[in-house]
DNA sequence: AGGCAAAAATGCACGCTCTGTAAAAATTTA
DNA sequence: TAAATTTTTACAGAGCGTGCATTTTTGCCT
């Protein structure tokens, strides 16, 4: 079932280069424009003609105009789901989620020198930073069910099938409790970015992530001094 | 400083009460437009139509077309406020606001005939269900004020004038806290719902709320039976 | 009542987004 | 080089969203 021609292969065709040449094309063209004239000034003619395509092309690669700005990296979420599945096994699920987020953001980091325009562009406009909320929702199922295949293949092996309550409650549990775990990591994710640009003083970003798993891990309870009802 | 004439109390006069007439004459054949049809088949043409208004003044009360089908109800986010405020003074922070979102999603379920056709709208077209969390995202930071609020009140009353630790991270913490308790507690009821809407059996929604937010304060720990890491 | 000012609804015009469809150009394969 | 496949392009058209001037409705005053 393997491929036979080498040629094939990821990225070696020639169409297959020019494709991705001309969507990155447009993408920087569109965050670049975005930066400078804001983005609801930027049309999707200008986007074509800076990209060098003309404006029908421009929806052959996105279904909307608003996709250029928000699509900027299509991997993120698989690269996670990598993170969260080879994470070490002694570590907690909360406690691998955060680590393969942590290592996701640190890529990031590496080229700030796009993504910091893409955030400024994103800061800006909050119709696309709802946008860029919804395009993270579609990996939240993904994500889902690679916790619940770190859950559940050890576990399933380990307690063998002999389950003390009902079948259909650990379903259910073993059904909800990923897909919270995976929903509660991406707003913890985006409640400390928020907090880290809204803050002038520079803090480390990596403080307030783990701060704020900190507060996740301890079941969220009141940050005040003493504590009068543990 | 109080109003002298009485005709200005808020919904007295005949203007508003119009004026909301034709708010909920919009959304109503914009919701029950798209449940019969389809969202992306609805026009604002048919859709004003319907209602009994001219199409331009459709833009007059929404933004865009997708409003119509998002804005059911502005008010939610005000009454989860007040309801987080007069909480029970005993009850921790998680606490106050699971009960205040439990009595928000009671009092939407004694009308569910309108409520059941938008969820349908919106389970039907991702597009829409992304710009229903956009439209939540904007009452997070109400939220958040209001449980900051509700622990920046009493603290600073107790304790005084006298921080044991450096100021400027007692009011970071206080800071980046309600901002997490907010958004992770709007993703709580998300998942809920979703999980809920999701299985085909009539479990209580009550069961997957309570059950949501007994994971949060437990820290989101491994559901599973034994557990070899607490 | 009747008139006056503010607010809302409407009609019209215009630019932009997005989608078919079919023809032309480029790339791969034979 | 020629055929086959894919991509790009031009054209047409429906729908969205906005600004502006006009008309109708509402609230308030004498």
């Amino acid at each position: 079932m393997q491929d036979v021609s080498e040629k094939k292969a990821s990225g070696s065709g020639l169409r297959e280069r020019k494709k991705r040449a001309t969507r990155a094309a447009l993408t920087e063209a569109a965050v670049r424009l975005a930066a400078e004239h804001g983005a609801e000034h930027v049309t999707v003619e200008a986007i074509s003609e800076a990209a060098g395509v003309s404006p029908r092309t421009f929806f052959n690669y996105f279904d909307s105009r608003d996709d250029a700005f928000v699509m900027v990296d299509a991997e993120s979420g698989a690269r996670v789901r990598r993170g969260v599945l080879e994470a070490p096994a002694d570590l907690s699920p909360l406690e691998a989620l955060r680590e393969a987020m942590a290592a996701e953001l640190a890529e990031i980091e590496q080229r700030h020198e796009v993504w910091d325009l893409h955030a400024r562009v994103l800061s800006a406009s909050p119709r696309l930073l709802a946008r860029s909320l919804a395009a993270h929702l579609a990996d939240e199922l993904g994500l889902a069910e690679a916790l619940a295949q770190r859950l559940g293949g050890p576990a399933a092996t380990a307690a063998g099938s002999a389950p003390s309550t009902t079948e259909k409650e650990r379903r259910r549990a073993l059904d909800l409790y990923p897909r919270l775990l995976a929903a509660v990591g991406g707003t913890a994710v985006r409640v400390a970015v928020e907090h880290w640009c809204a803050r002038q003083d520079r803090i480390a970003f990596t403080d307030v992530f783990r701060q704020v798993f900190e507060h996740l891990a301890a079941g969220l309870p009141a940050p005040s001094g003493e504590s009068r009802r543990p």
